[in-house]
DNA sequence: ATACAATGTAATATATAACTTGCATATGTA
DNA sequence: TACATATGCAAGTTATATATTACATTGTAT
């Protein structure tokens, strides 16, 4: 699942230590979220959307490659 | 997690069964994220959205209790 | 050059999404 | 009536998201 997680957190300075640690999940999830190499579950996504001031459409809506 | 998946396949006549078969889940898969009891994975969703010629927001960004 | 912070990645374990089967109930309809 | 369709719901199983631990790599600063 290709996503906008990445470049958003980036963008805002901030660290997947960090970001896991707001949404209440391990750096290494949110590492291969944003590798697209697997699927989070919806709620986990509204957190990280939210921590990120986006909506899930902007980070999680056809994503180009 | 509550959503807006069932008014809108109710809306476009659609039975849970049809909306499964088409995003490839079962009927009691669909009918539990109707009723909001649990968390789908983030592909469901796109494809449910897909399906329901919705995005992720429409369905599943801050819905109203 | 050393040290540290941030990230990538892999193995194993655990929690839970999703499946399967089955039965109950409601509603429509022949 | 009886039959079919749609939905709700529950128990047990399977698949997979996520956790845990650990080590490697990269960049930056000292």
């Amino acid at each position: 699942m290709k996503n906008n997680v990445k470049i958003t957190r980036i963008k805002l300075s901030i660290t997947q230590q960090r970001l896991a640690q707001r949404v209440g999940v391990t750096r290494q999830t949110i590492g291969l979220i944003e590798k697209g190499e697997y699927n989070p579950s919806l709620q986990l996504c509204v957190s990280i959307a939210k921590e990120l001031n986006k909506t899930l459409d902007e980070l999680f809506w056809e994503v180009e490659l």
